[in-house]
DNA sequence: GTAATCTATGGCAGTCCATGACAGATGACA
DNA sequence: TGTCATCTGTCATGGACTGCCATAGATTAC
């Protein structure tokens, strides 16, 4: 990796940094763009060439844990049962955060606080969460060989997981003192999740 | 019902008709709030004291449906499992869409073509619901006598019913002519989504 | 080591969304 | 009809975002 992409990746999670900070003490909204790039020393102009918009800074773990499921699914025999596979890509999610370095650890938690207090972020994490789960229905079905834009049971399989994984991560919750706990939680609802369905309802 | 509402609610629906076409016609995003406003003859200013935003005008029948799942919930007895009040107050809100005006269902349709060509909306719509699951999720684990703030069965009780309310109406979908098509989908969803669950889980 | 090249950045101008403040217009009601 | 409450338009302002062009810095070839 060249001086150059280094250099990039650590001003991307400087602004990053900088913009939780900002935005814990003083409120999202009356954080703004120039304000955020102001404290890493880059111009307002240059911001938006790291993040399309503030918007998207509450949502970079979002592409790291898309990839992870689908890798996951294609990661799974072809004849498991589909809900199977997506609960294993979840908790393949689970897993990743609490492996995250501490730095990463920090952020997500940061960002919980965030969602708490600003539900109008909840609803982008929620909406961008929708569009993963557009994409992994498209691979189940292709594994079902069943055509996604008729065969609601796929969406289906596909919501429900998503389901699991927002009720664990996105609801608003207690204060979360660490990383474990939140983990811990979402073992719990992917536990209970399991047990609500009739097994071989999604064959 | 006195002139000055009744005029106010004509107002109402002709900016959302205006936007609407204008929106079909030449993309969302590169239609403007003056071009709108504009269009039915009112001041820019005017247009967000009927609508808070651009974006809410795609959202205007949320509040409706909300409304009818809270209704239905309330007379629900209390007793019954909360899965099954949950489904029924789903049911609802198709009932109610298929018992829309040719006004309203026009509009409905209008809308989902909108939403086909545009995945950002999909995604206002997506959290907006998550908003309207929220509250539903107090009401129920009030019914059930449990602290929504930890308990996640009734988080997951509730996003599944939402998930499936999605799964019907706001995943993309081949062309809707009419309404009925758009119910009678619904139907097919929920019968699906009463089928995949175990018997008794949710009590 | 230097020149040529590619890419990241900054500055500037401009568009659009959204909101507060105030004044004028219009329906409600005695 | 006159008073009151509410709706509406105008003006000014701020903040998010984009296109364009010039410059500074990193990379590569020679």
């Amino acid at each position: 990796m060249g001086l150059r992409e280094r250099k990039k990746e650590k001003t991307r999670l400087a602004i990053l940094d900088a913009a939780l900070d900002l935005f814990l003490e003083q409120g999202y909204d009356s954080t703004t763009v120039d304000q955020i790039a102001g404290s890493v020393e880059i111009s307002p102009r240059t911001f938006f060439r790291y993040f399309t918009s503030k918007d998207d800074l509450v949502l970079w773990y979002h592409d790291q844990g898309e990839e992870i499921m689908q890798e996951t699914l294609r990661s799974r025999p072809a004849d498991e049962p589909p809900f199977t596979s997506m609960i294993h890509a979840v908790r393949a999610v689970a897993h990743d955060m609490d492996d995250s370095t501490p730095e990463d650890a920090a952020r997500f938690l940061k960002l919980r606080r965030l969602l708490d207090e600003n539900p109008r972020l909840v609803g982008l994490s929620v909406a961008r969460g929708a569009a993963t789960e557009q994409r992994l229905a498209v691979e189940i079905a292709a594994r079902s060989g069943v055509d996604v834009t008729t065969d609601q049971r796929t969406h289906l399989i596909v919501a429900f997981a998503m389901s699991t994984l927002r009720v664990g991560f996105d609801c608003p919750q207690p204060d979360v003192p660490d990383m474990r706990i939140l983990v811990a939680r979402m073992e719990k609802t992917l536990e209970l999740a399991q047990n609500a369905f009739r097994p071989g309802w999604d064959v």
